[in-house]
DNA sequence: ACTTGGCACTCACGCGTGTCGAGTGCCAAG
DNA sequence: CTTGGCACTCGACACGCGTGAGTGCCAAGT
């Protein structure tokens, strides 16, 4: 009873089973791997492999299909990071190399890898948690309006508009709005968000009584709205690759479709935790919380802008999918992609 | 051969058929529909309808179903707008009044609208070229690098970098940067964008030469990228609804989403073109010239900021969609919209 | 000139049957 | 521990048939 055998039928079946997408039997699998033993031999590994646990028979008599568990044991043991060739690399950092924006990488980033995947690609816009401050910019428009301009260290801007009562226009009123503003780009030009909470609260005391007014609402503004990250951005390409399957499986596309509209679920999928900088996660089938993802598997990457990773990016497939390729290539375009947030 | 009658029929046969989506018979309709007449009759004008291409039997001794040209005709003459009820008007108010952000009201509308029709809901983001300059803000950051910010009347916020071998941080550098702004907005604040390209174009020969150079490339990136409008966002929300009807009908879900991740092909479905204000117009089927979009219908509508239509939005859905209520909501729903983006 | 009931006809659909074959489990021999 | 053999299972597919909804046409009624 060699362990490594029953091991090599296994990969040999979930290399058959995601190129074919057909139940895989005894003697399929003896003539296209020449494992050097006879049906009958592997139809003993494969009962063995199901009393595992890692494989399972649709109904009697058809052919076998990897589990969750099997597919986890051939990612985790049984399968070699595919290289990926020197033109698709190319093809990789033309395609992403026009982006004028940080919208733009992030749109061109997710169609590519939808693309080169053929499955849905999900990515997360950096997330202002774990980025710096590059500038805050304060606008009046008109009235009592502040628009409240916040620049990241990825590109990233946000904005929002504040009301005030106080006379903008005025001469004191220009020279709050100044004198805010270099307040605030002193203290946190350069700092990471996360000490942005703490810094801010001390700001307003700096300001004559009739302005502090105006400093808690800007202050408020970016705390609540943007510290908080109320709005972690997430979007996503390449749904219509999900009914390439539709037909072709128990995989019915309604609650998958559901569970991304959802961007909190995405989120937590690409949440790669305590991960490796360059680790790349796969989560298969069950292991995705959220029903209606359990025959998916997600694979996610971290990517980084300078040294640190700021958000993550993926692509969900059904859990027949091609692992190696998968992850390569999803390694490879996070890669491109820290590299085009460097500087 | 009363012509009314016929219609009568018409109509019954496209509630009936949408509402329970099996072809109608002639017994059925006259059980459903009080119409004075016998089934035999109904037969008979249903032959004559057929004759018209208004309707149309899958094959031989099946009921009918109707035509695109039968929608069309039942849209144009024989529908009433379905008024809402007020509690439904009072959701909506409710839903879209927690916006904080332009994002935000795009975001609640499109999923708000994708609930209550229960189809895919699509809502393009006020044009620019229709839109007015509120402001322009020039902001250095570190190098020779200029953030340059176009805050736009309906809220809309837009930003790009230019590079430039300037020493921005100098004095003479601040000067022209300053200058610069004021030009701008002196130029164009509060004008609409259609002026922009003309009023830039005389900007330069005010400079000193040496900050010329600055001037082109902060215009540039205005007029390339922004007046341009390189990039007309389209936000779209209710994709899994598509599914209810996967199995349902000859309408394969992957082309529609296809087309659907074709922003360029969702604007094309939301130009309404020479509309009047609050006009809500339907394509339906074969109108909608992209193939994969043959056996759906858009219903679509303008909305404005202030008196001017600045974009579109709409609900995609099958051909056999309940027309009347759907073309309530979204005219409701912009209707909506637009009293937001009022002031 | 329409309307109506009657009647023969046509198919899509569902169901039961039978065959086929891939695939399995078990066993006894190598 | 491997292997060939063998009986068995069960889904897929094809065929045939009955059923019924729905039609078109016609002749009679208003």
């Amino acid at each position: 009873m060699s362990e490594e055998r029953r091991l090599a039928v296994l990969r040999a079946i979930v290399q058959d089973y995601v190129q074919t997408s057909e139940p895989v039997g005894s003697k399929a699998l003896v003539e296209r791997h020449h494992l050097g033993v006879s049906a009958a031999t592997v139809r003993n590994d494969m009962a063995l492999l199901e009393e595992e646990g890692l494989i399972h028979a649709p109904h009697t008599s058809a052919g076998r299909v990897p589990t969750d568990a099997g597919y986890r044991l051939f990612v985790d043991r049984l399968s070699a990071v595919k290289p990926m060739s020197a033109a698709e690399k190319t093809a990789i950092s033309r395609f992403l190399e026009g982006a004028v924006d940080l919208d733009d990488v992030v749109d061109r980033t997710v169609r590519l890898l939808s693309m080169i995947t053929r499955q849905v690609a999900v990515m997360q816009y950096p997330s202002l948690t774990r980025s710096t401050v590059r500038h805050i910019e304060l606008v009046p428009i008109g009235q009592g309006r502040l628009m409240v301009v916040l620049i990241v260290n990825t590109g990233r801007v946000e904005q929002r508009v504040v009301e005030s009562h106080l006379d903008l226009t005025s001469e004191s009123g220009e020279a709050a709005v100044t004198q805010l503003r270099a307040g605030l780009n002193e203290e946190l030009g350069g700092r990471p968000f996360s000490e942005a909470a703490v810094r801010l609260r001390s700001l307003a005391e700096r300001f004559q009584l009739d302005a502090r007014d105006l400093v808690r609402l800007v202050v408020g503004a970016l705390d609540d709205a943007l510290v908080e990250e109320r709005e972690e951005r997430v979007v996503l390409a390449g749904t219509a690759n999900l009914a390439r399957f539709g037909t072709d499986f128990p995989l019915t596309i309604g609650p998958v479709l559901e569970a991304l509209e959802e961007h909190v679920v995405l989120l937590t999928l690409l949440s790669t935790l305590g991960e490796d900088h360059d680790a790349v996660a796969v989560r298969i089938g069950r292991e995705n919380a959220h029903i209606g993802l359990s025959s998916t598997s997600v694979v996610s990457t971290g990517y980084a802008a300078g040294s640190e990773v700021v958000a993550g990016l993926g692509v969900l497939g059904p859990t027949r999918m091609d692992y190696p390729t998968t992850m390569a290539s999803v390694r490879a375009v996070a890669r491109y992609v820290s590299h085009l947030l460097e500087p």
